[in-house]
DNA sequence: GGCAGCCTCCGTACCAGTACGTATTTTTTA
DNA sequence: TAAAAAATACGTACTGGTACGGAGGCTGCC
């Protein structure tokens, strides 16, 4: 019914064309096996048995190649994100009109990313927290001297080699070692560089 | 100049209040080491001596509930990611209308985020890379063993530790432990966590 | 049936990191 | 300027990972 309504709402854009359709996961994925002209695949996120989260997961670990328009009711962050995460290549919102479908197709099938307006903004709105948030980071900091010798750490550079580069003594970097090891909690490297990631002080 | 221009601008909006102003990065901190009333920092990116870039950086060091929102020129993605990575809460441009700015002002001194509208579409579609980009990854595959022994290196339990916890020799654990240093082509268990971390095999 | 890949196990040797204690100099902060 | 924090440095002892080489059993596939 729906699959019905979107290929009627499509009709009018030309350059669209519409190769083949499916009603559930598994028979998308036959199709695609068989139409290897898909650029783009649009599908429904609320879709019955496999989740459209794990059909996009599997479309792009098939077919790197189709770019995968999702089609949702909400625009929770969770949600976008996971999608985004299965290799969605956009974001649009059932309540978008035939222009914005229809640009959406258009701007996935040319490589490049679309999202609805709300989508975009709940996006947005969440990049504050991977990127911009006020973080209540109220462990004892690290000294510039540390996170430095944490940099060569996670470099995998040994005591000697730290030393030398920092023209400092091997017995030096050893103690800032244990320091480091002691302010994170950490019983060895393992946690030291784990801790590192979080507090994003490498890579 | 610039700053009396955006002085004047944000005049008709009656509920900013200017609380003081600065000309370059130094002086900007010591006047907000001087105003504790400042919640939000508006800067622009371009400023003389100091970068914009750094002053956000020394900001959020300082004063973690200032929000910096940041005025620019430029869009481009590696300025954008800079700035939010340097804790930037807003990053509008220098075209934006007298109504945008106060908007953004508004925006993030009450904790959210605001970018103009052609930097948020800068940073969706820079999602793509970090998100939905197709990743050749052609290494060699981890076997499950192997995934599991990561597993408890991940979570600092020692190579008896491991044996134990497997019923195992440690022998065994320390050949898996040797072929993932080997497939993760890493020296040492350092290497082997930050593989891990950046293939989703943990935390 | 044979081959490949995985999991299992052993020994020897070495080195790097870790634990613990102590102490001086330099820099920052109160 | 005194006190606190950070950076510097040394010694001893021990543990745990790493390098290297070898080997047998099991499963699944051609």
């Amino acid at each position: 019914m729906i699959v019905e309504g979107i290929r009627q709402m499509l009709r009018p854009e030309t350059d669209l064309h519409i190769v083949a359709q499916a009603h559930d996961g598994p028979q998308a994925l036959a199709v695609l096996a068989s139409q290897p002209s898909v650029r783009v695949a649009l599908l429904d996120l609320n879709m019955p048995g496999m989740s459209g989260v794990e059909l996009t997961r599997a479309i792009r670990a098939d077919w790197p190649d189709v770019r995968v328009l999702v089609l949702s009711m909400f625009h929770d962050h969770a949600t976008v994100a996971e999608v985004l995460e299965a290799g969605g290549a956009g974001y649009v919102l059932k309540t978008a009109s035939r222009a914005e479908l229809s640009t959406a197709i258009r701007q996935v099938a040319g490589g490049n990313t679309y999202f609805s307006a709300e989508v975009a903004d709940t996006l947005l709105q969440n990049l504050q927290i991977l990127a911009a948030s006020p973080q209540p980071d109220q462990r004892p900091a690290l000294t510039r001297r540390e996170q430095e010798i944490l940099q060569f750490i996670a470099r995998e550079y040994s005591n000697l080699q730290i030393a030398e580069e920092l023209f400092i003594s091997e017995r030096t970097v050893e103690t800032h070692r244990r320091n480091l090891l002691a302010k994170t909690e950490s019983k060895s490297v393992v946690g030291l560089i784990q801790y590192a990631i979080r507090h994003k002080l490498i890579s």
